[in-house]
DNA sequence: TTGGCAATTTGATCCGCGTCAAAGTAGCGT
DNA sequence: ACGCTACTTTGACGCGGATCAAATTGCCAA
């Protein structure tokens, strides 16, 4: 079913790899037998970067947990143009709800790292859940966190300036709401402006403007001399004038 | 708990009710008797426009199946700023994702024309999904839909034009793909520039655009020459210069 | 080191949409 | 019919981000 090229098929789960994905969402408060079941015979796999997991249309019929590299997901239309829709990394799962949706696969799903997966099989789910109710509220939770995401990324988009949105993003990537803080962008510049709805140009000319609100850039390290003063910009749009 | 004023409370539930609450996602392929228990004691409630369900932040406790009327689903932002995150109406059922966040919504939800709610006790939910399980199947398959749907507005804000949105719109409003066909704005053209992500003024040219594209505006009746003319507009993005 | 390639930056220009303002309209109660 | 109000339309104008193009940088392999 995989189209992308495969490094290497079912190593076996560490017990790392265990640790993670009990920390998702979806397995957190499932008791481990249930979630080793649910995981199935087929151990996780490695994909390089360019790997297509599944294409908009195909069968629904599996989601996946990250162990490890980035995927995304992305909806092409007829012209070619491409809307990223999600980027996810380590320790998430991606997919969950188009498979109940019991069709086709709303989007892409591509590998832009080198990534290691875990692939849940939709029939084998079905059945532990008429086993085990408690796991469809943990995965209500789960569709419910996504849904919260999406919500916020359509607001983001209409109401906040390009610079906002990279403020905001950047306030998302550091731990701390102040201070100073250096963050590494996790992914390609391209990649962060279309995920924030924007083009590559856009995002470096908007990064750039908030040099004066004490961001700095340097290849994929961007210092910031306080988050505050970015969480402030982000609140009020008045602002945005200081970052001229 | 509720906030706008309220025309009247409790009244029965009537067959057609029944068989309206029956077709949603979530109770379609559910048992009689199990829905009967989650809509439980309590009838529908009516509402004026303006009535506010709830705002974004309040515990989520309850989702709503919708009777008879508009209700809006927005964020608002420090600034005052709206974004209509979306619209439903007789027969669909909103909040169910936004109940499992475990604690609040995410938006607010806005009676815009009179309405009948039924309204749907969370903790009830949670206690017959352990009874049930293949109520938790319905629910998953029905927040993915609500996912696919966000998916697919931040899409259509992303890569189409105003004027391409809207014809969009346009579409999903009458049943045919091509021909010609007359539809009725559902509710105020402010209220569908939103949630468009548009202004009003610019959905008024927009749509004065789509003239030439065989589309005519009589206040709320829309009539469209031939809706496969607006499928390929919307589809072709270079064909937008034929709407200057 | 050199050459080539991809990612990023910078510059010039264009156009869509937002903003502000004003002029129609329809609906509605008096 | 009148005037009030809310909604919609139209006009003028400016800004933000897209587009096209070219320069720059970093990276890797020959």
């Amino acid at each position: 079913m995989e189209r992308g090229p495969l490094i290497r098929n079912a190593s076996p789960m560490e017990p790392e790899d265990w640790h993670l994905v009990r920390s998702t969402p979806l397995f957190g408060r499932i008791p481990k037998d249930v979630t080793a079941r649910l995981v199935g015979s087929s151990g996780p796999r490695c994909y390089e970067k360019g790997a297509l997991l599944f294409q908009q249309g195909d069968p629904a019929d599996a989601f996946y947990v990250i162990l490890e590299g980035w995927v995304k997901i992305a909806r092409l239309t007829s012209e070619g143009g491409e809307a990223v829709v999600g980027m996810f990394r380590r320790g998430e799962t991606f997919a969950e709800a188009a498979m109940f949706l019991g069709g086709r696969y709303p989007a892409n799903a591509e590998v832009v790292a080198p990534s290691r997966l875990l692939k849940i099989d939709g029939e084998n789910l079905r059945k532990s859940i008429r086993e085990n109710p408690d796991l469809a509220l943990c995965m209500l939770a789960s569709a419910s966190h996504h849904l919260k995401f999406l919500v916020e990324q359509i607001e983001q988009i209409k109401l906040l300036s390009a610079p906002q949105r990279i403020a905001d993003f950047l306030i998302q990537q550091c731990r701390t709401r102040r201070g100073s803080c250096v963050v590494v962008l996790p992914y390609e510049k391209a990649l962060i402006a279309n995920r924030l709805g924007m083009k590559p140009e856009s995002f470096s000319r908007a990064i750039g403007r908030l040099r004066n609100l004490g961001v700095s850039v340097d290849h994929e390290y961007v210092s910031i001399a306080d988050v505050s003063t970015l969480v402030a910009f982000v609140e009020k749009s008045e602002e945005s004038e200081r970052a001229r």
